[in-house]
DNA sequence: CGGCGCATTGAATAACTTCAAGGCTGGTGG
DNA sequence: CCACCAGCCTTGAAGTTATTCAATGCGCCG
């Protein structure tokens, strides 16, 4: 990759990114935080379907995801694999854990990633230390849980027409907070996993876009999705 | 209602309450918490059906469940009704609104209900004075984390069968751990707030019941539930 | 260029929803 | 006290939707 372009990645990934001011320190208290008070053990890079942690594994850190998309994934009875969330840059992933302090999820990567590792025990000590970082850290926490509802809403809709249609304007929307392009998107996940985390069968999914092709919302060709109608789509959802 | 089940019953209530300490401060740093930092504001009792709060409302406070039953609801383009959760006593309600500081759904009371009210500004200042009360706070933000994953996961779950068995043994479980009797459950939703937590018809549900009563795994009367192999039913989920 | 993984599409089967009727229960008023 | 009413639950039958099984197509990488 060429440098130029890396160090604008780098700095969009870091605007956006829900967590900047603890690598960054900044905001009305930042005066609060020491220089040395940058939460950020390192960066960590994975390669597609590497495991950044395993179920059962105890919580020692959170992480932000700077570059790429990982999956949350869950195992059933029968090994078959439950999706219960994917996490773009900008996002956390490990919340799932402060409950028993333990993961119950893994989390796999789905192309190459890189993440910000984030000290568990540091961070409510920090926390403490700083209002506008605990209200921070609560934000973001708040942020998981209204994905997770979202994810639930789109599970709950008996039609599977509706369910794909509200990923695609999900996802739409989490690339535009995420400062990117709005209107085409290249999936990271394929069909199995979309149907996974739909709780559909992959054929179904594929139904599902080829649908909303046919009908003129959107263009696609194999994971690379174009949003040809926007409002459409809206209305499909709302 | 009898003065002595009344105080068993609120003892009870309090002791198994996710937050007791917040009303009645105790741990290893008690000391820092002063008499007058007890949270309660105050206890409110809702009739059935009545709103504790709605969707677009600012978060001031968040609720702990003392006595009843609540469920959480959005409303879907054409007035259709989700559930998104239920809350039993000791169980949290209001979390969902931490990222916006806006309700994203409204809790509806299912039976009598008393809540304790826990006013969210002064929640924060506390938790930085008291770190074990931070770490309970997380906890308690966790075990919310921890029921929507459940939720997701039941719903993912193609079969309306391996759902509802799933409904059941989540709910003995919850009932277990308010220390109140595990084998026989008196539900406070209808057939139609199952199927709309669960994503599927009210008649789909009723027949699911139906079909664990014929294999024997539990006895239904209506409203009534009573688990008699709870192993087959942990084998079911399993 | 060939192979492999992933996506698409078709046809048959299975599952769930919808529509409809009947039954149970708890509350209310005669 | 009993009958009736309303709400909720159950059960049956028909219709719809999604899954499963199977075959084909497409693109990417070695």
């Amino acid at each position: 990759m060429e440098p130029a372009l890396e160090l604008a990645r780098l700095r969009r990934a870091c605007t956006h990114c829900t967590m900047h001011t603890l690598c960054l320190p900044a905001g009305s208290d930042a005066l609060s935080l020491r220089p040395q008070d940058s939460l950020i053990r390192s960066d960590r890079t994975l390669g597609r379907g590497e495991r950044l942690f395993r179920a059962g594994q105890v919580l020692d850190a959170v992480y932000l995801v700077r570059d790429g998309a990982l999956k949350t994934i869950t195992l059933a009875k029968d090994g078959e694999e439950q999706v219960l969330g994917f996490h773009l840059p900008g996002e956390m992933v490990g919340l799932g854990a402060l409950a028993t302090g333990r993961h119950r999820s893994e989390a796999v990567s789905l192309t190459a990633t890189r993440v910000c590792e984030v000290p568990f025990a540091e961070l409510g000590q920090l926390a403490a230390r700083s209002p506008s970082l605990q209200a921070q850290l609560l934000r973001v926490m708040g942020q998981g849980v209204a994905r997770d509802q979202d994810h639930v809403e789109m599970l709950i809709r008996r039609q599977a027409a509706e369910r794909i249609a509200l990923f695609v304007h999900g996802l739409q929307e989490r690339y535009r907070l995420g400062g990117r392009s709005a209107s085409e998107l290249v999936l990271p996940m394929s069909r199995e996993e979309i149907g996974r985390f739909l709780g559909l069968a992959l054929e179904t999914v594929s139904r599902g876009f080829s649908r909303l092709q046919e009908d003129g919302v959107i263009a696609v060709s194999g994971r690379r999705v174009e949003i040809l109608d926007a409002a459409a789509l809206g209305r499909l959802v709302q």
